[in-house]
DNA sequence: GATGAATGAGGCTTCATTCAT
DNA sequence: CATGAATGAAGCCTCATTCAT
């Protein structure tokens, strides 16, 4: 009855994607709805499964939604942090390089709404904010931190309050994140490309030791 | 004992109060707990009176949450356009004098709770976010544009897309008042001021054409 | 200060007529609302004073419907009985001016509108119910009976059971009394002066032992 | 433990069984006590169940009272139309077995308390009137209607106004229906079975046209 | 007497959670 | 494992009733 390591019979694949399946469909609803306004009958529903079931693989509807973010949020940290380790060009060079990939990597895709999430509803879930603060924004901030300090040592940005200038960077990604999330935002259709094109520029000038260097 | 003209008794006073004791209730509840968390018993219980009384005032919940809204938004909106209609100083101070403004007037009052609101429940009311949107957000927007465009007109900003700029001077703005309501935010203490003040100082100076003009 | 027996100031007679006035707008909520979907705010309002007034006359509003039932009910109890005491025509038309004289002073009244709230409300008022079904159902059937008596004795109406036939009787003037107040009434008009003919005729037709006697 | 094909679990014939028996509870505590005062905790009760239960399977007190009218009247409709549609018999005797099975079919059932409630709610329930107005008073009388024809065209009735001599048969019938709810209506004990004959006697004998004839 | 602001018990309705099958 | 009928606590809202002015 054991088959190999990988294959699995459909029926087992379906019972270990179940979890996910239900999961994906508690994000859609967290994001769009919030905790409070999210209907577990109807998370069951779009993952194909009766209520019951749900509570066969979560204990309570505070516990889904820990895992939800847990779970989105776990497979994402760490794998910017690598990429830039070795880095060898100029500082704005990566600063660009970092921000198009963040909007690529992250605020294109379901972490946006995860971030939406937390901002709604972590007040009142403070273990599940703690967990995103020290998991996510710590890291993601260092990783800024470490940027801009890399820019500042080698004379190529001047010298600015190095925890400001973190945070002034993560403003417009924020920013970008909940876009995409407020019912709004349509009528007011700006291009994330753009925008983030256009931050790039703007805070590099701002940043830049030698504005006689063109930017590319 | 002592009653002027203008005094009222207690209990007058006391019912002219009201909804106003209650819409400072309900902005607290609101900000600390969301849309839905919030119990109007509990509101009731703040501003001192019964479950029924709030509906002496207020006809719904949802009601509730219009009039916290438009209560206390509202009156911004034009006291600050009134403010810079006819500033004669640089662009430069003007814009200094806008985000401080604004942190003060905004940003570092309850009302910035409202924005933290918005993003959480705006989704479950599409007509409040409608009217958030239609009477702060583009009203805001409008100022700083007009603030921009003037820098540029003069000769002292440079120019560049009129649009992203405006929502870049947004974004931390934005930014600033999440933090406000984001549980872990004192694990990180930083100061708002400062933070505008490099906000302004690296903004203006990728803004502005000519460096060699000091800052005053 | 004390007017004449009969000159009233008119803020007394406003004080006076205030019951009258409360008691009328009752009437009319409790006919078409039935007891519990009036509104005593509703029923003061239309009375032209304040919810508090409202309880200086009437303790409760049990107490008030009950007022309703008995001031409107006993004016006009007893009314018909004299005037067919000594009536010396023959039977047949003393039927024919016993129904529509009871049209006119009752059915066409707002009497109607009590024999609906009867009807529909007296269920959870057992004490009204006795009431109304003592002073106004035995005493208005007793006057039926003893025409009907009067009829047989006299050989104009054939012998055929006297509790039943009153009540025939009785039938379509309830039949009457809730076409006022079905509010589909209006889609199949039909004349009450008509109907109370057909049924004189049709009635005393079967009640009738000679058939060649001519209706007058 | 016997469990033939046909035989459910107990379980599941409870499930089926739900919403007649929760309709059947609804009917007796809408008849008794009006529609504003019956309370669903009380009905779900009744019905052996939990008032979150009543919401499986009616979405509001409303739809419940609407469910109750429409399953106890409409099929009613029907059964009455065949049944008289190619009798063969006298009009005479086709009118007493109208009204005979009209008493034991309806009259003398809890079908009897829904007209009782519709005197009662429908001014407030003005679609639940319509409903009751077009699919069961206005097929009655047409059926009432066509037999009063039957026996004008065949010389065996007299004529006179169809729609009055219609509205008169349906008097006794609405009579004996309040009876049946009205309080006191037992200290007047009339046996309904004798009051539809002497009814019969009494309108037959007012509409026939040929006295001659015995009545059966 | 008159007012109307305030109260709070009570009813309708929702939905997370349980459990018999 | 899976189901979905059933539960009941909890929240919104109404309105008869009270009471300070």
């Amino acid at each position: 009855m054991e088959s190999g390591p990988t294959i699995k019979t459909r029926w087992e694949r379906r019972k270990d994607a179940r979890p996910q399946e239900l999961l994906s469909a508690a994000l859609d609803f967290f994001v769009e709805k919030g905790f409070a306004a999210t209907r577990l009958e109807e998370v069951a529903k779009r993952a194909g499964v009766s209520k019951g079931t749900l509570y066969l693989y979560f204990s309570s509807k505070e516990d889904l939604f820990k895992a939800v973010v847990r779970e989105n949020l776990l497979p994402l940290i760490g794998e910017a942090e690598k990429e830039f380790a070795h880095y060898e060009g100029s500082s704005a060079n990566l600063f660009r390089r970092y921000m198009l990939s963040w909007w690529e990597r992250i605020g294109n895709t379901k972490l946006s709404g995860i971030s939406k999430l937390m901002i709604a509803d972590a007040g009142n879930f403070p273990e599940i904010a703690d967990f995103y603060h020290t998991e996510f924004i710590i890291p993601g901030n260092a990783m800024i931190r470490r940027l801009l300090e890399r820019g500042m040592e080698s004379g190529e940005f001047r010298r600015i309050d190095l925890d400001n200038a973190t945070h002034l960077v993560a403003a417009p990604i924020v920013m970008l994140m909940l876009w995409k999330h407020f019912p709004n935002a349509c009528q007011t259709p700006i291009s994330p490309e753009h925008y983030v094109a256009t931050f790039i520029d703007l805070y590099l000038n701002g940043l830049l030791n030698d504005k006689t260097a063109p930017l590319p």
